[in-house]
DNA sequence: GTAATATATCTGGATTGACATATATAACGT
DNA sequence: ACGTTATATATGTCAATCCAGATATATTAC
């Protein structure tokens, strides 16, 4: 876990978007962070990808869709930073969170 | 408290540094930064400069020294990811905080 | 072939560091 | 008191770099 790669993905507010919803969700696709941000998919998708590599996020295939989760095994001082976080941008974070139960036709999110 | 500019204060490694040890020292003047960090002065003057502007630290003059500690008044979250951060350069900052230490001719924390 | 997602490339704006310079305070000599 | 000098700090400028956003294109799965 290199802390630089940490708070470089941090600083970015579409990315602490996605990780306050990946916060409380669990687990979601990238149509689904469309929908919730309202931003076109290569913007999440390159997104997500930078917080792959800072180690932040997993990425597992079903099907067509790709879900992302949070990385669980992570330094305590980073998941109290996400946390924190995650705090921080609830007043923000409310609207994404209605669009996305808002949303139709979101695929199933089967246990892998 | 504006969180980008929260977050965009603590994404930069030299004021990482800087934080992490007023966090441990309590307050301490740009010459000491510059030793400490081994970085030049107007350097670290400007980052000095970004966090004031963040209202992450306080600014007190003491004759030709400016003297800088961590603001207090900050959201909950806020002091959570300072703390965190401190604890996560801990190892990066020892040699920071030795030089520090070694320093001669440090000025006179006389409190205000 | 189609839908979902990833990536490549380009561009504009923001940030950084280095250097030079400006400002503020203190100490000293006259 | 005044000017000079030294020290500490702040800031302006410039070049280089980095990053976000947008569009187009490639990949992957069905």
């Amino acid at each position: 876990m290199e802390s630089q790669l940490f708070f470089d993905a941090i600083a970015d507010p579409t990315r602490r978007r996605i990780l306050a919803l990946l916060c409380t969700q669990g687990e979601l696709c990238v149509c689904e962070l469309t929908v919730a941000l309202e931003q076109i998919q290569p913007k999440i998708s390159r997104h997500l990808a930078t917080l792959k590599e800072a180690g932040l996020v997993i990425p597992r295939r079903a099907g067509t869709w790709m879900h992302y989760r949070l990385e669980t095994d992570l330094p305590e001082w980073a998941v109290i930073v996400l946390k924190a976080l995650a705090e921080s941008a609830a007043g923000e974070c409310a609207a994404d969170l209605d669009r996305l139960e808002c949303m139709h036709s979101r695929p199933e999110r089967c246990a892998a």
